[in-house]
DNA sequence: TAAAGGGTTACGGTTTCCCGTAAGAATTAT
DNA sequence: ATAATTCTTACGGGAAACCGTAACCCTTTA
């Protein structure tokens, strides 16, 4: 049974659309913050208290502002609050909606939902909470139904760092040193050239450009 | 005075707080729609039955579905309203928050009032929906305050139809050709050269893929 | 142990990009 | 009209990226 949800939000809009929601499932307990840190803080001072938290519903990206912060975003506060209380019940509740990410979220950080928002955000939200409240997963319906765009590159972690190095401003030539410092393989240059023809083969790119602007806007970097 | 209003606004989560934003200032004749097809409609029919509505909110970037649209995001949409009804009120939100854009907005597209999604999204709503109200503009505080973040460059149309045509995967040197047919000036690729480096220069980056990463962060592209 | 295979790395030629300089065009001032 | 200023373009050397080939290394198999 779900009482007591936390919500991290930093948009004060969204926030207040999920406290209704929860509260038309019945659910009054709840609290939102602005931040992670505030987040983690509150979970913890609820393991403390012993009045622990049920649910946790949570973003991914938090806009940075003038607040300092030590966990930036859902991705790091996720594992911080595992340690803290394994138990709690994880949502996520993001506009990304790339399957490689949100399968590497069920299976890495062993959330417990993921929801998309989106034109059916609120109602899918009420289903999620209601399949979390029986103990069971609640996975998004575009990735159960297979029905995953062809032609579209499934990124491993390794694509990832390399172009995230390269969306940092690193250039290629210097990504072999960086890679063998991290104990990455391969760290080999034409293997990361390769490796980037490869992705841009598949998803029809010409330039690095391109695909730094695709993995931007489906949230893989 | 406003009475009758239209949200425009592809999430669900973020359309009920601005409904219930608006019932809180004792406006309930609220619509909303979560296509930008459908708000053209929904204001073309309350102009031909004289019940026109007095406000738009509207968001800027909505997700694309199944649904074919005509009008893709608020950019086009609102054009497309004003031609309908030029004595609309319009104010956007969104989470776009950069000085630039929201400028262009306010002078080439002539919209009312400008809220960015965040952390005191709902009150910036408010706010402005008062003010708009008093036949005033409403014009986001990091604006009118100078508190603009220094080092950072802010970019013409020029820049960003270049950085799109980046990002889109155009070979740099294919890029003059493109602006001699588009009419764009200037189109030598020496130039486009030059603004590139002097974009990177200013906000200390090295290489486009950085540039392209840094775009799409901010919403400019 | 030897052979085969997949994956990784090294190398060279070509294209593109980068960057400084200088010539050219357009605008304004004298 | 001429000069001065600014903006735009052309050019060329050098660096980086691109792309195919071949050598290398590690694992698997006979």
């Amino acid at each position: 049974m779900i009482k007591k949800v936390l919500i991290a939000e930093d948009h004060q809009s969204v926030n207040i659309s999920v406290e209704k929601t929860l509260e038309e499932l019945g659910i009054d307990q709840t609290d939102y913050v602005y931040y992670c840190d505030d987040a983690l803080a509150r979970i913890q001072k609820g393991v403390k208290d012993d009045q622990s938290y049920d649910l946790l519903i949570t973003d991914l990206n938090f806009k940075e502002d003038t607040r300092v912060q030590k966990i930036p975003g859902g991705l790091e506060l996720i594992p911080a609050v595992r340690q803290v209380q394994p138990d709690l019940r994880i949502i996520v509740f993001s506009v990304l909606c790339i399957p490689s990410t949100i399968e590497m979220l069920f299976e890495k950080l062993d959330i417990d939902g993921y929801v998309c928002k989106g034109r059916n955000d609120v109602k899918a939200l009420k289903e999620a909470i209601e399949t979390v409240a029986k103990n069971q997963r609640y996975i998004p319906r575009h990735l159960t139904q297979n029905t995953r765009q062809k032609n579209v590159h499934d990124f491993t972690e390794y694509d990832i760092k390399i172009i995230t190095l390269l969306a940092n401003g690193m250039r290629q030539k210097d990504i072999p040193a960086y890679l063998v410092e991290s104990g990455t393989k391969p760290s080999g240059l034409s293997s990361i050239e390769k490796r980037l023809n490869y992705i841009k083969e598949t998803l029809e790119f010409t330039k690095n450009e391109q695909l730094i602007a695709f993995c931007k806007d489906m949230g893989i970097i």
